[in-house]
RNA sequence: GGGCACGUAGCUCAGUGGUAGAGCAUCACGUUGACAUCGUGGGGGUUGUUGGUUCGAUCCCAACCGUGCCCA
């Protein structure tokens, strides 16, 4: 007998260890094809939040389904290196320790990286674990694994003599915090409120002053030009002349440019290329010159006046403006919205700044990785995330690789003495080539930076199978079968792995991508740490169990919208899995063991109904996983198991086993042994742990053609030849329409009913004395009667739409009450007919109606009248 | 400013060109052998607003109002 509860934090993981000792999750041969994911690669650094529970619940759901649809699966898991985040809480564990980065050597502080991994690096894939995940572990990759970083090497070199790597000197997005460029999906546009301050500018040679007006100030003394839409009459006449910018009394030029809108600010505006992406695309096509005015710590430089050198940008600011006071150039200020970049690492205000780095031609790439999603090569799920993907494809930037940190892969590009650069996958190679160009031995020096972390994994659904060699693995699992991603990934993941999969394998890297909702608070806020309101999955899974968590997720993946999480849910799922316990503990009692048994010779209408109950629901179940609708799954089955097995069939099954029916009862134990087995296995992919404990500890009432449900054959279709399920429909409406006739009249739970029918078709009369004791006991009823006529006042008349049915309950209830509530429904039914029969008179819904609408709606009038009639006679009677 | 969603019961959300559903919450009743982490039943809706297409619109179209997100 099973215990009074399942109890999660005592099985899960001694049933995790099974799985995975047993080798379960380790694709195998199969005749079925394959089906692969690689998990999106979460950061080594990473612990598990909940839009990592969504995604890999879902990619779960999909392997455990395709595994049990016998596909050869394969789950590629690992984690990447995440360059910076990684070196923030290395430095940050070092400096515990009394240890500065600043006096380690390279290799020394790649060490500490590598000892830290080492200690607390599986953080998340333990956590993975726990969430149930049946990655082949065997296989975990780590980008900057030996295997994967001579794929980027690879791919570094192949670029670069392609002519698709470059190295430049272009304005990057600077974190002066962390002193390293960053890509521009890692820079967040806030929107801040700030100042504009109108400067004076004075024109050479002229009487007139230009107003300019900026929001940054403390780049004046970068300032190349002033700009001024051609149109804008308030300034032709100064187009060409030049201003003079005020404490330093540098002459700029000013040019017609239509960046300068006329309607902000005072339609002139400074020009400082070198500090801001609009102003250096403007100082090119004017041909201007770049002044650099700060440092890598975004202090201000030798290019300005002494008094400002090593000046902080923002202290420079305020003396800038307390200058400009001073000297009467400071004309206004005014309060003013503007968008800021923020590193979103660092949280620190980016600096558009001008310095070497290395670049990947990403238009050029871009193109065939918009043509496959186009030519549904590769399908978004839901579809419109194309867009997405298309209007970032369209637009696409050069992507700059480079990062000024230690962690990560070095670049592998060397220098000559006069700094003529080498790309190579190896020294040697490089030295190799060196030798070549200089016709002697010369010293290297290999570039001190590394490569964004992003670029590593671009690769990572080839590079995990293998790549560049030609592996078996690479062969059988690659194009791969999904990606399961959040929306806010489709640029770093999505897009990079599209392009570098087409340009090395010449094959998309994924045939769908399937695109999920962001798990937001109740409230439908983000989750964020600084809000405070982040539910942790950890956490939920302590108290509800992995089972439930996941549950909750699935049946709330609808496509196209966000989940508000609560903790309620998922406590209503945890009560799902204990009602399917508590269904399981009536089985074991009513000695449902397994045994041979052939469903095609089932007899029992409620047997060939739940089996086509059944039948529906895998159909629906198989349906819904298949194309992504995993909310309609767990609805689904939800609803199978509670609604209608546990609600309904294991009712009526109690009252065949009090018969003495024996060929019945014995058929009926064993169509419920084999509905509670597939149902499980049905349920294994979203709940797979509580599926497996039962699969173990109910083993004698399941049709177990596996040791465990892991490896268990998801359902076969059910060829029922006889599957009539009206008779048990009409039943169950009967029932239900009695026991609220009894409700509605408040008749006292415990007093039995006396029952009594007349004037019923055939039909009915039928199943009504073939299923009398089931009635009777599922409606507190102790006889059921056929009579002639019905002359006892007690009697009181339930609405069903099909037949007279009366209780009889003289004494126990108000026959005032009694009317109010006939009148009640004829009211109901009045309303509806008089909708029906508009419908009916008007003439063109007749002419133009399909028959079967207008059938059905002359049916339903029908049915409506004859109920009415009944009701009226029955309220006539009393009187 | 450009784009994409969304608006259905108190809350969270499904859904469909022809009778609007679920879970939670709520109310009433109920513990005699699966289950109170429960059972039975009830109440609760102008499907954001206004137009259009249609015999018929909650669904399709347009505009508007509101909310959220992405990009600039």
């Amino acid at each position: 007998m099973l215990e009074k509860y399942y109890q999660p934090n005592l099985e899960e993981e001694r049933i995790y260890q099974k799985w995975q000792k047993e080798g379960d999750f380790q694709a195998s041969g199969s005749s079925k094809g394959t089906y692969s994911i690689v998990i999106p690669p979460p950061n080594v650094t990473g612990t598990l939040h909940m839009g990592h529970a969504l995604n890999n619940s879902l990619q779960d759901i999909l392997v455990r389904f395709y595994r049990m649809q016998g596909k050869s699966v394969l789950w590629q898991p690992g984690t990447d290196h995440a360059g910076i985040a990684t070196e923030m809480v290395v430095e940050r564990e070092l400096k515990k320790k009394n240890i500065d980065k600043k006096n380690l050597t390279r290799d020394e502080f790649v060490r500490h990286v590598w000892e830290w991994k080492d200690q607390s690096g599986n953080q998340i894939i333990n956590q993975l674990k726990r969430l149930g995940c049946s990655c082949d572990w065997s296989r975990e990759r780590f980008t900057l694994d030996e295997g994967l970083s001579k794929a980027v090497r690879f791919v570094f070199v192949k670029l670069y003599n392609d002519n698709l790597i470059y190295k430049d000197k272009r304005l990057s997005n600077w974190d002066p915090k962390l002193k390293t460029t960053i890509s521009d999906l890692e820079v967040i546009q806030k929107e801040v409120k700030g100042s504009l301050w109108y400067i004076d500018y004075k024109v050479e040679n002229h009487d007139k002053t230009i107003t300019v007006a900026t929001t940054r100030p403390e780049t004046m003394f970068g300032d190349t030009a002033v700009a001024v839409h051609p149109e804008d009459e308030r300034y032709k006449e100064l187009i060409g002349k030049y201003a003079v910018l005020p404490i330093i009394n540098r002459k700029v030029i000013i040019v017609a440019d239509d960046y300068a809108k006329m309607d902000q600010g005072s339609g002139a505006v400074k020009i400082t290329p070198a500090h801001d992406f609009n102003d250096y695309e403007l100082g090119v096509r004017h041909n201007l010159d770049v002044i650099n005015i700060f440092n890598e710590n975004a202090e201000l430089n030798e290019n300005c006046p002494d008094e400002y050198q090593k000046l902080d940008r923002f202290k420079a600011r305020e003396k800038i403006i307390s200058e400009l006071e001073k000297i009467g150039a400071l004309n206004k200020i005014e309060k003013h919205t503007h968008t800021v970049p923020y590193g979103d690492r660092s949280g620190e205000i980016i600096e558009p700044w001008l310095t070497d780095q290395w670049f990947v031609n990403a238009k050029k790439l871009s193109i065939e990785a918009i043509e496959k999603v186009k030519s549904k090569e590769t399908k978004f799920i839901p579809q419109n995330w194309e867009k997405t993907y298309f209007d970032w494809m369209n637009n696409i930037q050069p992507w700059c690789i480079s990062r000024q940190l230690i962690w990560g892969h070095q670049i592998p590009a060397w220098y000559g003495p006069d700094g003529k650069v080498f790309v190579a996958e190896t020294s040697n190679e490089a030295h190799k080539l060196a030798k070549n160009y200089y016709k002697k031995s010369v010293k290297l020096t290999q570039d001190e930076d590394v490569l964004d972390t992003w670029f590593s994994s671009a690769l990572w659904p080839f590079s995990t199978l293998g790549w560049p060699e030609k592996t078996p693995e690479l062969d059988k699992f690659y194009p791969t079968s999904a990606l399961v991603t959040g929306f806010d990934i489709i640029f770093f993941w999505v897009a990079r792995m599209m392009m570098m999969g087409l340009y090395f394998t010449q094959q998309t890297p994924f045939k769908e991508v399937y695109v999920h909702a962001l798990v937001r608070d109740e409230n439908g806020q983000k989750m964020s740490k600084s809000k405070g309101n982040v539910i942790d999955p950890l956490i939920l899974m302590d108290e509800f169990g992995a089972d439930a968590l996941r549950m909750t997720l699935c049946s709330m993946a609808a496509q196209g919208r966000d989940i508000k999480l609560s903790k309620q849910r998922v406590e209503g799922y945890r009560n799902f899995i204990t009602k399917i316990w508590n269904a399981i503990k009536l089985c074991e009692k009513n000695n449902c063991i397994y045994d041979d048994f052939d469903i095609n010779n089932t007899q029992n209408i409620f047997n060939l109904w739940i089996l086509n109950e059944l039948e529906k629901c895998r159909q629906k179940t198989e349906d819904s996983i298949k194309s992504y609708k995993f909310n309609e799954a767990a609805n689904e089955l939800y609803k199978f198991v509670w609604s209608i097995f546990c609600d309904w069939y294991l009712e009526f099954t109690k009252v065949i086993y009090s018969s003495n029916d024996k060929i019945i009862i014995q058929e009926t134990k064993h169509v419920t042994s084999i509905v509670l087995s597939k149902t499980l296995i049905m349920l294994h992919p979203i709940m797979p742990f509580f599926t497996e404990h039962l699969w173990d500890k109910a083993s004698n009432l399941l049709k177990k053609e596996t040791s465990r449900i892991s490896q268990s054959k998801w359902p076969e279709k059910i060829n029922m030849s006889q599957l009539d399920s009206k008779k048990v429909n009409l039943l169950i409406n009967l029932i239900s329409s009695i026991r609220s006739t009894r409700s509605e009249l408040n008749v006292p739970a415990k007093s039995k009913l006396k029952i009594n029918f007349l004037n019923i078709s055939s039909y009915l009369e039928e199943i009504i004395q073939n299923n009398k004791d089931i009635i009777m006991t599922m409606t507190r009823a102790d006889s059921f009667e056929k009579v002639d006529q019905i002359n006892d006042e007690g009697m009181v008349q339930v609405i069903f739409n099909d037949g007279l049915i009366y209780l009889s309950l003289k004494g126990i209830i108000n026959f005032e009450e009694e009317k109010k509530r006939l009148q009640k429904n004829i009211e109901k039914l009045d309303l509806e007919i008089r909708k029906i029969q508009m419908k009916l008179s008007n003439s063109s819904f007749i002419s133009n109606a399909p028959e079967e609408i207008i059938k059905e709606q002359r049916d339903r009038e029908e049915e409506y009248q004859r109920t009415k009639e009944k009701l009226t006679i029955t309220i006539q009677s009393f009187n």
